[in-house]
This record gives C-alpha cells, sequence and structure tokens, in this order.
DNA sequence: CTTGACTCTGTACACGACTACAGGGTTTAC
DNA sequence: GTAAACCCTGTAGTCGTGTACAGAGTCAAG
C-alpha cells in the first residue's frame, strides 16, 4: 500500500508534507476513525492542527502505522504496542520489554498450535470415524458425542476464552 | 468434573432426581448465569418449574450441557451448536450439517495454523538476529520494525480480527 | 454563492460468551 | 421465627478493536 505512495526515499528536508486525515488514512490504509480511535487510546499522540481543527500529520505517522501494523500481525495488543512506543518515548530501549513480550507470545502461540492440533486430530479422526459407520441411535450427534476431550481440565472457569 | 457426581451408571427408570439450577450448575461445572444464559440463547428449553418459580432440570440437562463443552472444545460457536440441536429436534440427522461444520473447522484450523507457524518463524528470527546484535538507531524498536510481514495482504479491512 | 466533499466532536453500536447487579421472593437450617 | 442461602427477572457491563452515526463547521470547485 505505502509503496505506491512513493515517498521519495529520504529525502528528509524536502518537504515536510501534511497531510489531512483523510490522506493519511488512504496512504496507510488504516482507516480515519481508526486513526482517531488510535489517537484517542494514546498510541498516535495528538497532531498538529490547522486553525479550523483539522489534524495535520507528517509522514512519520506512516511510520508509526506501519509499526503498529505489524506489531498488531505479530500479535501484539494496542496495548502491549502503546506501552512499547511509551518506553521508547521515555528514552529507555523498549526491547528489553518487547523481547520479554516476544518470548511470552512465542510460549503461548507453541501451547495454542498444540492444543489445535490436538482438537484437529480429534476432529479429523471423529470425521473418519463417523463417514465410515453412520449415525448412531438417538443422540444429539455421535460425531460430537463420541468426541472425548483430552485437554486437562485445569481451566476451571468453563470453556477457555480464546482471544486473538 | 461430572465423574465426582456419579450418575448411577444407567439405572434410567431409578430416580428422575430433579435439579434446582444451583444444583445443575455444580454437577455441569457451567455455571448458574451461563445457564440461564444458554436458555435465553435457545441452547437448553424452558426446564419445569416449581411453583414458586424454581428451574427444575432433569438430569438430561447435564449430557445436554456436556454436549455443548464438547462442542465448545471442537470449535463450534453457541450458534453453530444451537443449529445443530434444532436440527436434531426438527427430526432431520444434524451430522449432515455437522460434517460439513467440521470439515469447514478443520480447513480453517489448518489456515490458521499455517499462520501462526509463520508468525512464530518470524517472531523466532527477529528475536535471535536482535539478540545477537542488539538494538539499532532510532527507531522504536528493530525487533518489530525488521520484520517483515510476508502474509498476502489481501485483508483489505486492516488486520485481520483474530477470533477464535 | 452554492454544492458537495471533507473534517470535527461525542456518543452509541458491533461481535461472543458470558458476568454482575439490583431488587425482589422462597426455602432451609437452627 | 429469623437469618442465611438460594432462586427469580431484567438490565447493564465486560473484553478488544474498531464502525457508524448525528449534528455541526470548513474548504475547494464551478
Amino acid at each position: 500500500m505505502r509503496n505506491q505512495v512513493k515517498r521519495e526515499a529520504a529525502t528528509k528536508e524536502a518537504r515536510p508534507a501534511r497531510l489531512k486525515i483523510g490522506e493519511a488514512s488512504k496512504m496507510s490504509g488504516v482507516g480515519i476513525e481508526a486513526l482517531r480511535f488510535y489517537e484517542r487510546s494514546g498510541l498516535l499522540g495528538r497532531p498538529a492542527r490547522t486553525e479550523s481543527g483539522y489534524r495535520l500529520y507528517t509522514e512519520e505517522v506512516l511510520d508509526r502505522l506501519a509499526f503498529i501494523k505489524r506489531a498488531q500481525v505479530l500479535g501484539f495488543s494496542l496495548d502491549e504496542i502503546k506501552q512499547i512506543i511509551a518506553e521508547r518515548e521515555a528514552g529507555q530501549s523498549p526491547c528489553v520489554h518487547v523481547r520479554e513480550v516476544v518470548r511470552r507470545r512465542l510460549a503461548e502461540l507453541d501451547e495454542r498450535m498444540r492444543e489445535m492440533r490436538l482438537y484437529r486430530k480429534e476432529l479429523a479422526e471423529a470425521l473418519a470415524e463417523w463417514e465410515q459407520q453412520g449415525d448412531a441411535e438417538g443422540h444429539i450427534c455421535g460425531l460430537i458425542e463420541k468426541t472425548e476431550i483430552h485437554h486437562a481440565d485445569t481451566r476451571t472457569q468453563g470453556v477457555a476464552r480464546r482471544k486473538r
């Protein structure tokens, strides 16, 4: 998306091109409402304004938005991203924190994938079994009822919420 | 959980034991509010009531709840579960439908796991790279900025929501 | 000078699966 | 007989990540 915009490489001093919100939205692909939402949420800081109150972004906002999008894709929540940015702005390298978050994220991912492999296996087995013997007696559906749940039921709170 | 309750095996005729909501909740591990919520949502049907309006469940509700929980763990949404139950009660075997849903679910799972493997790889690589060369210049965090996003950006709507 | 596109603020809604509470009535144990 | 523990209905809130409006002001083109 931003590739098409052709930002004149690193011609820093050239023209500090002020972007109105609609332009920033189109160039970043982020959506006007989302931009304002990010600002409210403290991810963007307040931009300059025209006399009449219109937001005027510098092109830096595009980098910031790209950063946010990448971090999101990597599984960071907006809160985590906010913290990272805040730490950075407080001078300390956020990378210690980021590294920690990344490690946690990796562990979660592994656990999650382990679960999913298990689900997949159960589902596939149930499906195969069901297909070669048709439906059984008067139950709702053997396909589901037959399936045993192996995952340790350490989650006391009912079915685990799958966020994200 | 239900194992402790010891339901006297298949002593069908014995005593049709009516359960008040708190009992049903404890025996099923489902939570009173959730039981009422399921009823409102059409997953349970209305139970008998005492004169004073208390819900009186039969033990069958425990099977139904176990069914719901298993289906949830297998990745079915409450809406899908409702449909399955409804079809069943309309006489037609829901298994055709279930089978379809399961197939879809399997495909989704595979796709999702593929994505996750990719994320994992990216994260782990970025982490390793970062650890051996420390943080770079003045950016927010090389660890994230460096990471390239490979997933086709066919998702126009900003970052894909990861439900479930 | 008007029309239409743009922007502003503030609030409400969306989703999924519940959870919490208020303000009652009922049952049970001592 | 009274207090604790239970149950009822109905409404509202939670989490995260935005969308969608309403009602108003601003800007550029014709």
